[in-house]
DNA sequence: CATGCCGGGGT
DNA sequence: ACCCCGGCATG
């Protein structure tokens, strides 16, 4: 209270400065782009709502024309809308999915974890917008007959969705199924699971029909079915996208839920042994991709992968840097290699590694490549390891604090050399 | 031997 | 997180 008396005087010059210097600071850092990238896909999930209202109702459709009715519904590829005991159940799993799929890859930002594990938890009151969870989990259904869901756009549209929408969207359009679908170069059929039976057809409708009436013996229309000919039949894509496709099988979720057997597990050395030290928990959740478990599959699946890209990468990087630096530069590591050995040697490595990290994208499809590959890395890597460092950094070349100032101004010296540790001063 | 620093222990 | 030291590797 009694301090305010203390201003003007000469200390404002000082003090306007500091604050000058911090302020200056502050705004330096205050542009922030991020929101604006928010609102922009804010705007893309309002458009995307616009498709929606164009779904039809099977009956009228029915009753028309059905090749009409599936060039309608090819065209606006909202075919699984039409019937009316699936749509309900996939319309809130579909929905979920969406959102999870879309925030999770797109916003690793920290509603992530909490977000995906809400939605699934308790998808009826959802009261929160903010929901990730990749969109694996939406493969693991697809297999399912379920048409529906192909439809809304489980299958290629999982991984696609991120870019397209966002969580406000769905929230928004809460109710809607949103089945909007990559209007790609990607063609949905429905075929026919009846035994000796492969008919496919182009829309829901038509093999909905089909089933009804050839299969099913029930003559009349769609109104009075009971949407049992939806296990009747499932839906094929006709791709010309391959990014679905390898999408698809990228994720290890989906083989786990139409067979049981699991992964055999490979004889394989070295990174074998690796990456199945990570791996064990996603596979035993796997088995139900449901509820529950879905959660920290979904989360986990794509964080998998990224730490069996850190491990190659490590392993890749190591024995390249090390034993080219050390035996090149200094001419030779140390017993009888000769010059030209030594040379062929480094080359061998490094040109592996190279290669393998630049395609370890897409992991599942190419599996025995990648083991074969990784495989020989670590072969190759052993040996060099063991004979140089890796453990020990070598040794730093220049002056060290303990040298620059000497035992007697130990207290000069930087916190890392006095804690014996390497020079954080003099950092070669 | 001097030096640089990792692993590990203490507070 | 801070501080220290044993002990190894290296020049």
């Amino acid at each position: 209270f009694s301090f305010h008396k203390v201003e003007g005087g000469p200390l404002s010059p000082e003090a306007v400065e500091e604050q000058r210097v911090a302020d200056g600071k502050r705004v330096g850092r205050d542009p922030d782009t991020r929101s604006v990238s928010l609102l922009e896909q804010k705007r893309k999930v309002v458009s995307s709502s616009i498709d929606v209202p164009h779904a039809r109702r099977s009956e009228e459709e029915v009753d028309m024309d059905k090749v009409t009715a599936a060039m309608v519904l090819t065209t606006l590829s909202t075919s699984p809308l039409v019937r009316s005991p699936p749509v309900k159940v996939n319309e809130g799993l579909s929905g979920s999915w969406k959102e999870n799929g879309s925030a999770g890859p797109f916003t690793p930002s920290s509603n992530n974890s909490s977000g995906g594990y809400w939605s699934w938890s308790a998808p009826s009151d959802q009261s929160n917008p903010s929901t990730p969870s990749p969109p694996l989990s939406a493969d693991s259904f697809k297999p399912f007959r379920v048409p529906s869901l192909g439809g809304v756009g489980s299958g290629p549209a999982g991984p696609e969705d991120p870019s397209l929408d966002e969580q406000d969207g769905s929230s928004l359009l809460f109710d809607e199924p949103i089945p909007r679908k990559r209007k790609n170069s990607m063609k949905v059929m429905f075929k026919c699971l009846w035994k000796n039976c492969g008919k496919v057809l182009s829309t829901a409708a038509g093999i909905q029909r089909h089933i009804r009436t050839i299969h099913l013996g029930r003559n009349c229309d769609s109104d009075c079915s009971d949407g049992e000919e939806d296990f009747y039949y499932t839906e094929i894509k006709l791709n010309t996208d391959s990014v679905a496709d390898g999408l698809s099988s990228l994720s290890p979720v989906s083989p786990s839920v139409l067979s049981p057997p699991p992964p055999p597990p490979s004889p394989l050395p070295a990174l074998s042994q690796l990456s199945d030290s990570h791996r064990p928990p996603q596979y035993s959740d796997t088995k139900e991709p449901h509820a529950g478990g879905t959660t920290p599959l979904s989360r986990s699946a794509p964080s998998a992968l990224y730490l069996i890209h850190t491990d190659h990468a490590y392993q890749a990087t190591a024995p390249v840097s090390i034993p080219s630096s050390s035996s090149n530069a200094t001419g030779s590591p140390s017993t009888s290699f000769t010059p030209t050995n030594s040379s062929s040697f480094s080359i061998s490595w490094q040109s592996p590694p190279v290669t393998f990290t630049g395609t370890t994208v897409s992991p599942s499809k190419s599996h025995g490549f990648g083991e074969q590959r990784s495989q020989t890395i670590a072969v190759l890597s052993s040996p060099p390891r063991a004979t140089t460092a890796l453990s020990r950094k070598v040794r730093g070349e220049g002056k060290k604090c303990r040298k620059v100032y000497g035992m007697e101004n130990r207290d000069m010296w930087c916190t890392a050399c006095r804690w014996k540790k390497a020079c954080q001063r003099f950092t070669d």
